[in-house]
DNA sequence: TCTATTGTTCACAAATACCGAACAATAGAA
DNA sequence: TTCTATTGTTCGGTATTTGTGAACAATAGA
């Protein structure tokens, strides 16, 4: 729930989300790059992980990671839709 | 959006619905009381006001208000019933 | 006017988030 | 294996945000 507090993080669920039919890495390799600095990406991903929204897995040195999209429907339903929707309409995005 | 980021402001606005028949005002006379000094509650007010998520009113000397469901349902549609849903499930109220 | 009550504002304290540097882990090449 | 390159994490200090008490403003009633 805190977790979804955050700007950063909710477009960072949002940009894993649009590229959903496969994974996607941190840094500046994958398809998704984070704009800021390692450090404060790895924290935002932390937090996203140990509230269960994403789930990270390692493929060799990057790592990949994915929203817990059934996990998050069965336990919040409609939570995360109403929120990315919301937070696309007042970002513009 | 951010508004509703913040537990001690979600509570108030969970509290605020729950007592919807009427109005609320913020302090100890109220139905609502808030268990917080009085100038922290009143940022939490203001930010909620200045975001648009309730209505606050002077009735004589005191304040009430009321969450703005209709404006918010419209723009939001599900949003604010989707995140007290979870609030509740997650804080047990 | 004087007092009691409610909410706001302001300045400082406390908590939180950000970020750079050092570190850990993995993979590939020498 | 050892060296190097790449990716992500951890740690400590700094900056930003949030919380709070004290003074203030506004309203009502005596």
């Amino acid at each position: 729930m805190h977790a979804l507090s955050d700007p950063v993080r909710l477009s960072i669920v949002a940009e894993l989300r649009k590229a959903e039919e496969g994974l996607n890495c941190v840094q500046t390799t994958g398809r998704l790059k984070c704009a800021m600095p390692k450090s404060t990406c790895s924290q935002h991903y932390r937090i996203l992980r140990e509230s269960g929204i994403i789930h990270s897995e390692r493929r060799g040195v990057e790592l990949t990671s994915k929203v817990r999209r059934k996990e998050l429907d069965s336990r919040f339903p409609g939570l995360l839709d109403a929120i990315l929707k919301a937070w696309r309409r007042e970002s513009g995005e």
